[in-house]
RNA sequence: UGGGGAAUCGUUCAAUGGUAGGACAACGGACUCUGACUCCGUGAAUAUAGGUUCGAAUCCUGUUUCCCCAGCCA
């Protein structure tokens, strides 16, 4: 049944949509919309959700909106409307021009809610918040009903109007929808559906004073937009009740459905809007851009790609469990796309000198090498050799276990694209006793060659022309959190990942990375994928570690010392 | 405690009454001028107790566990 040509994610969802289809719900169309409030930066949780609402569109030949849910005029700005916009589109999803805000549907919701007093449907209630809380009930007990519910539409309508115009303070009056106060879903019992708020709007500057909530404006702009499968997240389940009455009360057929999903869940970091924020503000992170978070823009600045991060929400699934996915997947996904994509280059990240004795003082070989072992339309570039080198320090022991294959006394090894060299003297500190510098011999035949006489040399290292390298700054990046699911600590600052940065300031790159250009990814070799950081100026590259090459040898070394 | 949801390898998604499968992770091996990539292989799951059925992850009943809801946030 299933066709390996045709990659469709299939879903609980999608079959859903599948049998709307079927029955022809909404004369074949298939319109979503992802609905994000303009009060934060969006995060890999916020992709899933836009994989999902955008690749429906496509995989159905629909459409996908892009709506800011702006009806809290506290803490929405601009600044997040065109990050949000920006976030977006990097990940590779267009709208084309349906961009559109709740704000936009001020005149129309307040029309909508006359229309509901009108009816009967709605009344303008005079308790403090305090005492609508307590008037609201418990799990167990019955909310009791307002006394102001049964005011006459006139007096309601007349309230209502004045409410708008800015007769009454904050918090004097709001209208509430009238239901049940006695339902066991704590939601229907007359749930407020405005209430006045003297804020200032992003957008709507000072024309409001009274702003619609969640549960009336979201599901009735979806009704004006026209969606058809109004997907969000489990914790609006209980809310669809909500969302069902607003719209068999003031919409003709055919109406949107909601959908709800399991959101996402990531280890070793958090993922909710508050707790990011909260990162931010303590200077736990840098910024919303610090390639640690795990929100787009910090991503994007990490090097993550939006091809991997594609492919990571397609690859979790969709459903209704509650999950908390492992990071690796993530991280494979990364490695996954940069493997094929990135060009090689060499970086050493802890030099350890080398001089090759029997080579020449002043000769200079350009080794012209390819940028991509599997690809040869990546091209080749040259990479300058000379006598003094720099190799890696883990790339020398002193006392070498026998699986080593690397430097030690009495060992060779390949340099990566040039000679064999093999190992002759070191140099120590005298006062610390470290190595600080190798002298090695080379053998002249093994350029682009096998040793003649056919002996095997197992280990290859990474190296740079000590005189030709461009020094760079290397940011080292690990999990913001030492444990798997943070979210759920009460204090989860504490288990903050103190080092999950690393500063290395004295790195040598080959030659050609003295031109990178912020932005561009490469794969250091051995060690892992790179991105030139914004940081980086003329001349002084700065990058940061995307992801570290998977490494055989560190899990086993690291097994055998623990 | 009332209501709404969810329980399948370590993690995650699938199997829609008919051989429990994929991915990631783990482990072993082959290959290798990246201890990468690639390739081959191994171990690993239906929360639980009953019932219906020739046959149950799937249907029924009970039990258990986890998540969400008492904002004038979304």
């Amino acid at each position: 049944m299933t066709q390996p040509t045709t990659s469709n994610p299939t879903d609980f969802i999608r079959d859903i949509i599948d049998d709307d289809l079927r029955t022809n719900k909404h004369e074949g169309r298939v319109a979503t919309r992802f609905p994000p409030e303009p009060n934060g930066y969006i995060h890999i949780g916020h992709a899933k959700s836009v994989c999902l609402n955008f690749g429906i569109a496509q995989q159905y030949q629909g459409t996908c909106n892009l709506r800011m849910d702006d009806t809290d005029p506290l803490g929405e700005s601009m600044e997040f409307v065109e990050s949000i916009i920006h976030d977006v589109r990097w990940l590779g999803f267009d709208w084309a021009d349906r961009l559109f805000y709740a704000s936009d549907y001020f005149e129309r919701l307040y029309s909508f809610a006359v229309e509901l007093i009108r009816s009967g449907d709605a009344y303008v209630c005079s308790l403090t918040p305090d005492e609508i809380r307590e008037h609201r009930g418990s799990f167990t007990e019955p909310g009791r009903e307002s006394p102001y519910r049964n005011r006459s539409v006139e007096e309601n309508l007349d309230l209502f109007s004045r409410m708008r115009a800015g007769e009454f303070a904050d918090g004097a009056h709001v209208l509430r929808a009238k239901i049940d106060m006695a339902s066991a879903n704590i939601v229907m019992r007359d749930p407020i559906i405005y209430r006045i708020k003297r804020e200032p709007h992003y957008r709507t500057g000072t024309d409001w004073v009274i702003y619609p909530m969640y549960d009336f404006a979201h599901c009735l702009s979806d009704a004006l937009e026209g969606i058809t499968h109004s997907i969000c997240t489990l914790e609006f389940e209980n809310n669809r009740p909500l969302y069902d009455w607003f719209v068999e009360k003031l919409i003709p057929g055919p109406r949107p459905k909601q959908i709800e999903f399991a959101r996402l869940n990531l280890s070793y970091t958090v993922l909710s809007k508050r707790r990011l924020i909260e990162l931010v503000k303590n200077h736990f992170v840098q910024g919303w851009d610090d390639p640690r978070m795990p929100t787009v823009t910090g991503m994007r600045r990490r090097g993550y790609t939006p091809e991997a991060i594609r492919n990571f929400c397609a690859q979790i699934g969709v459903a209704k469990n509650d999950n908390l996915i492992d990071i690796s997947l993530l991280e494979h996904c990364v490695r996954e796309d940069l493997n094929a994509h990135a060009p090689r280059a060499l970086c050493v990240l802890h030099p350890l000198r080398v001089v090759i004795d029997n080579y020449p003082e002043d000769l200079v070989e350009e080794i012209e090498c390819p940028n991509h072992p599997q690809d040869p339309d990546m091209g080749t570039r040259k990479l300058p050799f000379s006598r003094e080198l720099y190799i890696e320090q883990d790339d020398f022991l002193e006392d070498p276990p026998k699986k080593y294959h690397r430097l030690g006394p009495g060992r060779e090894v390949r340099l990566r694209n040039a000679y064999v060299i093999r190992y002759e003297s070191m140099v120590k500190d005298e006062k610390t006793g470290q190595v600080i510098e190798l002298h090695c011999s080379y053998d002249p035949g093994t350029r682009n060659a096998p040793p003649a006489d056919g002996r095997k040399v197992q280990g290859v290292i990474h190296w740079v022309s000590a005189r030709h390298a461009v020094p760079a700054e290397v940011r080292l990046y690990d999990r913001l959190f030492r444990i798997e699911d943070p979210g759920s600590e009460e204090d989860y600052t504490k288990h903050l990942n103190r080092e999950s940065l690393e500063i290395l300031s004295s790195c040598y790159a080959e030659s050609s990375l003295g031109t990178t250009e912020p932005g561009l990814k490469y794969q250091f070799e051995r060690l892992g994928y790179f991105c030139a950081d914004p940081d980086t100026a003329p001349g002084k590259p700065v990058f940061n570690r995307i992801v570290p090459l998977r490494d055989s040898w560190a899990k086993a070394a690291g097994g055998r010392k623990g």
